[in-house]
Parts: structure tokens; C-alpha cells; sequence
DNA sequence: TGTTATTATGTAGCAAGCTAAATGTAGCAC
DNA sequence: GTGCTACATTTAGCTTGCTACATAATAACA
């Protein structure tokens, strides 16, 4: 197999300028693309007082990796902590009024980016490509699971 | 259209996943994923006497991204650096026995890797997924140049 | 109750990505 | 030769990702 028909080579350089291009994109509100797509799943999650530790399975990121995402957001303002009343473990993040002002525009940004990404694309390709995404991603969680807990052999084809 | 629906926060979730895996394959040889790819093309090229310069357009990376890389791989003695006799500002990249050595082995564990991620897929959903990543691939550089030299107005719909 | 295990978070330290600014070389105009 | 522009590389400093280790609070259980 060359080098030059393998997925995931491709998948690598499309993510960094996919995050090159939307960090670009929120310059002006001092945000990275990190940043944004975290804030933006809090403000929508505000109701849900999520906690550092949801952040973390909702994207797949380590916690040491959202703590310090977190950091910096509320440094600059757009969240701010509370301890959760019933477990003293917890924290519960709560987006700023700052926070809620950008969010339209961090949206709108995000889907500009998605439209430049997809340009050309009919909706059935659209569709297609997202499934074969979910595919791969469903396909590496079950690797990661035999990693943790070495499967007794699932299929020796 | 939902955040379920779009590309990019996949193709996010992929890239981390895949740089953890392939990282952990690597582990043996103390290389990390970049750091094997990278130390793979140098390789396969090695009668060209790869540029740093020429590793950051193959992979779409800066040059400081690339040094660092370049820096680990000597220190750790994958590669060596000869002056170009005929442009001094050029640097050239030697492997060395070392890396010719873990090459095969480099090589293996990340096509092992390729088909744990498409595991599943018949060959035609695996050319469709190719053809679209190139797809994307292709506008973001579109997107890029824009960038750099904002055109008159392409299509304003 | 007290001990232990699990869970939530934080800190230290590393690799890899970036931009901006510095250095050094090549090439060309004058 | 001098000076200017372009190019190749490096360094400094940042964010984001990770693992490994530390700490605090809850849960489970003898």
C-alpha cells in the first residue's frame, strides 16, 4: 500500500489546517480553535452545569488537557467556576455574559469553515463521508478498549 | 446544521486518536507518530537528500515544526545533517543505519494502524473516503492561498 | 467506624503545532 | 564592491495534546 492511498496521512494535515484556519477565524475575540469548540459546547450545555470531566468525554481529550483549555478561558473571561453542591469533587462550569455575547459569531464562524471544507461536495457525499467518519472513530474506540482490556480474540480472520 | 453533522470536530477527534495510537506503536523504538512519519519519508527519499524545507511542503508543516522534529531524530540518532555543497543555506538529511533499520518495522505498525482504522470497509467506501479527503484537502489550500492573496470575489451567491 | 478503592481534579514535564523575529547565505542591481 | 531582496534555517514563546504522579472527596465494604 503506498503511501500516497492511506487515510491516515490525510486525516493529520487536514487537522492542522483545519485548526491553523479556525484559530485564524476567532482572532479577533482572542479565542484559539480549541478554545472555541469548548466554549461553545458549555454555552450550549449551560443548563447542564457540565464539569471539566464531561468536557473531557465529550471530546475525547484528556483531563489535564481541558483543565488547561479551561484555564486560559477563564483568564480571559468567558467562564467561571462553582463548586457542585452535592459532590465536593466536582466543579461546575458557568459561562460569562462575555461568553454568551461571542457565541453566535464563534458558530458562525465554525460553519463558514465546515461550508470552505465541504465546498463541492453533493449532500449524499457529505453524508457519505461523515458515516465513513463515524466508522473510523468507532473502529479506534473498540482498539483503544482491547488496550485496556486485552479482548480474548474477537475475530481471527 | 447540528454539531453532530460536521467534519471537523471528527476529523479532530481522528487525529488525536490516531497520533495516540501510532505513538504507542512506536513506543519500542522510541519514536513518536510525527517523528516516525517523518523519519519514514526521509527514508524513502533518502537518495534525494531531503531539505528540512522539503519535509515541511511534503507534510504541510512550518519550518519550526520541522526543526524540532529533525532535532529529536539527530539527538536520538535516526538522522545526521550535511551542508549542500552547492547552496549553503541548505541543510541535507542523512539516515542513518539506525533508521534503516526500523524502517521496515516503522513501516508495518502503521499499516497496521491503517487498517485498523478502515477495518471493515470495503475497497470501494476505502477509495470514496480517499477521494473526498483529497477533496477537502484541495479546498483548504484553496481557502489558504485566498488567504494569502484575498482574490476579487470568486462567487458571491 | 475505619480502611480501601474509585473518582475528579490538578501539577510537572514532554512533544508537536504555530507565529514572529533573528541569522546567515545567494543572487542581483547598481 | 555595496546594498537590497529573497530564501533556508533557527530561536523564543505560546497553545494543545499527552503520560505519570499527587491530592481531595466520595463510595464501598469489612
Amino acid at each position: 500500500m503506498d503511501s500516497e492511498q492511506r487515510v491516515g496521512p490525510r486525516i493529520k494535515r487536514i487537522c492542522n489546517a483545519i485548526d491553523r484556519q479556525r484559530t485564524l477565524d476567532l482572532e479577533d475575540m482572542e479565542l484559539t480553535s480549541s478554545q472555541g469548540a469548548v466554549l461553545g459546547c458549555l454555552v450550549r450545555n449551560r443548563d447542564a452545569a457540565f464539569s471539566p470531566g464531561d468536557v473531557g468525554k465529550h471530546f475525547g481529550l484528556s483531563h489535564p488537557t481541558v483543565t488547561g483549555i479551561l484555564q486560559r478561558l477563564e483568564s480571559k473571561g468567558f467562564i467561571a467556576y462553582a463548586q457542585d453542591p452535592e459532590d465536593h469533587r466536582k466543579k461546575r462550569i458557568l459561562v460569562t455574559e462575555k461568553a454568551l455575547d461571542c457565541h453566535g459569531r464563534i458558530r458562525a464562524r465554525f460553519l463558514e469553515n465546515e461550508a470552505r471544507l465541504t465546498a463541492g461536495m453533493s449532500e449524499t457525499e457529505r453524508t457519505a463521508l461523515l458515516t465513513l467518519l463515524d466508522r473510523i472513530i468507532v473502529n479506534m474506540d473498540a482498539a483503544c478498549e482491547s488496550c485496556a482490556a486485552p479482548r480474548p480474540k474477537e475475530e481471527s480472520t
